[in-house]
DNA sequence: AATGAATGAGCCTTCATTCAT
DNA sequence: TATGAATGAAGGCTCATTCAT
C-alpha cells in the first residue's frame, strides 16, 4: 500500500540500467505499440530482472511518461536558433521551421506515431505534449524577427499554434501514409500556404 | 471451430438490444478509450448478456468496426451538395466546407477521438477512415464547382486531400482542446488560408 | 428442474426430423470429435431449431447414447448364423469370423473411432459396449459349432472374449493407423493364430 | 504476443511446485478426463495460482504432454534386458515380456486409461504414443535373441508391433474391465498364443 | 540493490440449455 | 409442436505488480 519510493539513480551502472530498459521500451513498443508490450518483456530485453523495473519505474506508465519526455528533448535540444543568418527571407525563415519540424519527426519515428495515439487517449500526456508545441510555436514566432511587423494576422499566438497543428499533420501524413516521399514538395506547398496566409 | 453465425437482428426489440450495445460501447470508449473497456462490461452496460453480445458481434473489434461505419455514415449523410445556392463565391464554399466538417466533429467527437487514436494503430481501421476521407476530400473538388478552372494548383485531388488533413487536424485541435472555444474564428482563418492557397 | 419429458415421436415427420439430428451429428462428430460439435451446431446441419434438438434428446449426451446404439444395431443386424454352410472348415469358420468383425468396423468408421475414445471415458457407454462385445463374442461360439469338442482352451468363453479384444485391437489398428491396407493379409495372420491357439 | 518463457524451474522449492501442478493433473484427468479438467482446477488442487501454473506450462496441452512423457520414461525406465539369463526357454521370454507389459499398465492406470482415449483423437498425441510402442516392440525382438532364427513369421518387426497391440488390448482390457483379476491366467494364455503363432 | 517466483483479477470467448412466444 | 433469442457459468490464458530472499 505505502508505495516504496521510485529510485533515483546517482551511479553510472545504475544509470545504464534504467536506459536499457528506456531503450528496450521504445523498440518494443515502436515494433508492438504499447499495449501489446508487457512491462516483463521489457525487463527481459533490456536484460534486467523485472524487480528492478519496478524499482526504477512505479508502473509502465510512469515509464511511458519518460520516454515521452525524452523524446521532446531530443526534438528540442539541438536548435540553436541565434545562430540564424540575420538576413533570411520570410519564405526561407519558414521553410527552415517546416524542416525543422520535418527533422523532429525523424527521430524515433514508429514510437512518435505510438505517441501520438496514446497522447489522444489520456490528459496526461496530452498536457505533456501541449508544453512542448507550445514550445515549439512560440520558436516560430522569434525566428520570424523583424517580419512580424508585417504581419496580418492579429493574434499571432494563436495562429502559430495553428500553423504548428496544421504543420505537424500534414508531416505526420507524409511520414507515415506516404513513407515520406516528396518531401520537399510538401514543405514547399505549406511554406507557400504559410505565407499567404501570414503576409 | 464454426462458429455459430452472427446474429442478424430482424425484429424492433432485437434492433434495440444491438442498438443498446452499440450505445453502452460509444459510451464506455469515449469514456475510457477502446482497450480499457472490456466486452462484459459493455454487456453490462446494455444490460444484455455476454452471451448476447457475442451473437450480435463477432468479437469486440466487429462491433468497434462497426460503430465506425455508423459514425461515418452519420457525418456523410446529410450533405445535399446539390442544393448550393448557384452564384456562392469562392471564399462562401470554402467556409461552407469547413463547416461542414466541423459539424462532422461534432457527432460523438469523444468517440471520434478515440477512433483517430485507433487508425494510428492499425492499418485495418485506418483504411476505414481513408475511404471516408477521400469522399469528404472529393467532394469539396465539386464544391468548387467552375472555380476549379481558376485555381493555380496543378494537383487538385492530392490538394484537397492535404487541406482535409489540416483542416481536421485544426478542428480536432479546438473541439478537444480548446473544448470548441472561436469556432468561428478558426473557420475564417482556415478559410483564409486555403482560398489564399489555391488562388 | 422438473425436466419437461423427452418426446417419443410417432408421425412420420418427426421421426423424420429426429433422424436428421442423428444423420447431422454423426457426420459432424465423424469430422471433429464429440467434444468440438456443439448442439447449436448439429441442431443447424440438421435443419432444426435448438429447440427442437432439446426436444428429442434431453440433453448432448443422451443424443449420443442413441448414436452409440444405433451404431451397435447396423453392425450386429445383419448377421444370419443359421445360413451358414454346413461343411466349413475350422480355418474358414474363424476367417468368416474375423470378415465379419472387419466389415463391422467398416460402418461409419470415424465414428467408432470417436466411440471407441469416448467409451474410456465414460462408464456409461462402457456398459453399452460390453454388451455388444458379449454378443459378439458369443457368436463366435456357436459358429464354431461341433468343432468346439475339439478345443484344448478350458473356458472357452473367457478365450472367445479375449480373443475378441485382441481381433478389434488388430483391426481397429489397421483400420486407422494403416488407413485399411493389407486387410486380407491381416486377416490371414488372425486366422492362423486363433487356430493355432484353440486347437 | 511475445510470451514470457515458460519457466525452467532450477531451485528445489520451484521443482516441488511443478511436480505438484503435475501430480494433481495426473489425480484430476485419471477422475474426470482431459477435456473436464480445467487449468484453474489443476491450480486449485495443486495449490497454487493459475498464474504459476501458466508459468511452468505453456498451455494445458503442454501440461499434458509432459505427463505422457512422464510415464512413458516411468515404464521404459526399470528395464535392463542385459541381465536376463542367458538360458531362458522361448516361453519364459514371452512370459516374461508380457509381465513386463502388464506391470506397465499398473502405473497410474486410469490416467494411461484416459491416455489411450485422447491418442485416439489426436495426431499428435497419437504420435509420442507410436515412439514408446516402436520401443516395447522392439525390445521384444531383442530379447527373443538367438530364437529368432527359428521364427517362421517372415515380417518379425510388422509382428511384433501386431503382438504388442494385442497384448496391450488385452491387459487392457483385464486391467480396467476385469479389474485385475487373473493376470496370471490371462498372461499364459498370451504367452501360448504367441508362440504358437511365431513358431 | 537486485532478483524472479508468485499472484490473481480480469480479459475474451464458447456453448449447453432454457423459455417466452 | 416448434422456434431461436437469450442466458451466464465456465474455460483458457495474460500481465501488471508484489515481496520474500
Amino acid at each position: 500500500m505505502a508505495p516504496v519510493e521510485t529510485r533515483v539513480p546517482k551511479q553510472k551502472r545504475s544509470m545504464e540500467k534504467k536506459q536499457r530498459i528506456k531503450d528496450a521500451a521504445v523498440k518494443l513498443m515502436s515494433e508492438k505499440g504499447y499495449h501489446s508490450t508487457s512491462s516483463n518483456e521489457i525487463a527481459k530485453e533490456a536484460d534486467v530482472s523485472i524487480g528492478t523495473f519496478y524499482s526504477y519505474f512505479k508502473d509502465k506508465k510512469a515509464l511511458y511518461t519518460e520516454l515521452v519526455a525524452d523524446i521532446y528533448n531530443m526534438v528540442l535540444e539541438p536548435v540553436d536558433l541565434n545562430s540564424l543568418p540575420e538576413d533570411m527571407s520570410v519564405e526561407d525563415t519558414v521553410y527552415m521551421y517546416i524542416s525543422y519540424i520535418f527533422k523532429g519527426h525523424g527521430i524515433m519515428p514508429e514510437f512518435q506515431r505510438e505517441m501520438s495515439s496514446l497522447s489522444e487517449q489520456s490528459d496526461e500526456f496530452r498536457d505533456i505534449e501541449m508544453l512542448y508545441k507550445k514550445q515549439i510555436a512560440e520558436m516560430f514566432v522569434e525566428m520570424l524577427g523583424d517580419y512580424r511587423d508585417m504581419i496580418k494576422v492579429s493574434d499571432l499566438k494563436t495562429a502559430s499554434y495553428i500553423i504548428l497543428t496544421m504543420v505537424e499533420a500534414v508531416i505526420h501524413d507524409t511520414m507515415f501514409h506516404n513513407k515520406g516521399k516528396n518531401k520537399k514538395a510538401v514543405t514547399r506547398e505549406l511554406t507557400a500556404m504559410i505565407v499567404n496566409y501570414l503576409f
